[in-house]
DNA sequence: TGGCCTTGTGGTCACGTCAACCTGAAGGGG
DNA sequence: CCCCTTCAGGTTGACGTGACCACAAGGCCA
């Protein structure tokens, strides 16, 4: 009554939505990224998809999100988490074969340079500039991740991990800005994160910059008593 | 590069953690009850697991936990919901298979009499005296399901659908209760529940009560524009 | 060199939310 | 008919937050 014989004309493919900070070409600001493979294949050949392959037998799903993470973007993942299983039976309508896809959503830090190993079929955009319609439900998959993000960001300390080991409490109000698309007062929310106990003072000050020498943070160890399902890697 | 031929040896399977309230025997107090069924095969045979099974080829995702729902109690969804994926290699040990778990949980109405369809292999616990260890890593669904349901309840009005149309604020509060599993002050909770506007006064009272008669309230016309992937069913 | 400009840091104030608590209303039961 | 219980509504103080203000601390430029 539980689970048994396995499904013909099925197949199970993991995907990921892999964030990333950069500053937009046309305005300078930090905004977020994505970055998408172009399909070489039926159906949707030519498309713009989220990166991702079909399940190995001896993969765990979040190792199968990290290795088709790294052979697109070469980056590891500094924050990984099961986004949702789109499973809709007409959710690929001219594919031979049915697909459920489990999504994750993973966040990679600005200062590691993202260097695509396939430059030609790989690219980043703009998470508001999306080259669509994207292959499969990529689009709503897309759009779901954002909201995600842009939720989970408000009551959990996972913009740290857009940013390196130290850093200012102005850059990370930036990281904040480009995620939820608003400016935040700089007042206020050195406040907020100082009082929630997130990040520590090293001590040191940031060095050679113009204007007032900001104070430098590291992120403070967490308390790991977290969400039973939610994957990190360091 | 993203999803393609099919994997042999895996199963993909279609899970739901089923929440109803019913007094304690013990106690009399209402706490949140769950079904579990008896497996008549291996692996894991007459162990106690979730009721689903595996997704069949003409079913999307949430209409194959309502399928495993309507078998195992008979009874409807008023609130469905994906939980999460469960597709860890080593699962299920001593299987022949590897599965792949999509999770569902629902809500069901107290009202509604949960009549188990097979009396024998089918039947209701206590969330926090299940008969463990369960089948498959079944404990730590339900532990992960539970602490999903004490989430959402804060910050989303889900909790009226274990109610029926009309109801007292009071049944409600108690409804909270039960599931956050701690006292909540009436008169609070009275302002909090009324000022987010998720019930509307019936302008009826409840008849033949003890005590003086409470006022029947319903839930309020949802707003729809709620989260991309949850679904409710009528 | 000294004023100016920009950004970092710290504080105030008004407002809204919430837990704890108090008071009266409205019925049934002894 | 009084008492008990539950419903209904209000008060108070602690706390978090947004808007706003003032000073600190460096580089830049006349």
């Amino acid at each position: 009554m539980t689970e048994d014989p396995p499904v013909q004309h099925m197949v199970l493919a993991v995907s990921t939505v892999i964030f990333s900070l950069r500053p937009h070409p046309d305005t300078g600001e930090l905004t977020l990224w994505l970055p998408l493979v172009r399909r070489i294949r039926e159906p949707f050949k030519n498309r713009w998809a989220l990166p991702g392959g079909p399940l190995q037998d001896s993969q765990d799903l979040g190792e199968a999100a990290r290795t088709a993470m790294r052979r697109t973007t070469g980056l590891q993942p500094r924050h990984l988490e099961q986004l949702y299983a789109f499973g809709d039976v007409d959710r690929s309508p001219d594919a031979p074969e049915r697909v459920v896809s489990i999504v994750y959503w993973a966040l990679v830090r600005q200062d590691e340079d993202a260097h695509a190993v396939d430059a030609e079929n790989v690219a980043w955009h703009p998470v508001d500039e999306v080259p669509g319609p994207l292959a499969f439900d990529h689009d709503l998959i897309v759009r779901y991740a954002v909201d995600r993000l842009r939720a989970k960001v408000t009551y959990s300390p996972i913009a740290h991990a857009f940013l390196p080991a130290e850093f200012a409490l102005a850059e990370l109000r930036r990281v904040y800005e480009a995620v939820l698309n608003r400016a935040l007062d700089p007042s206020n929310f050195r406040r907020q994160i100082l009082s929630q106990g997130t990040v520590e003072d090293t001590g040191r000050r940031m060095t050679g910059t113009a204007h007032r020498p900001p104070r430098l943070y590291r992120s403070a160890p967490q308390s790991s008593r977290y969400s039973l399902t939610i994957e990190e890697s360091p």
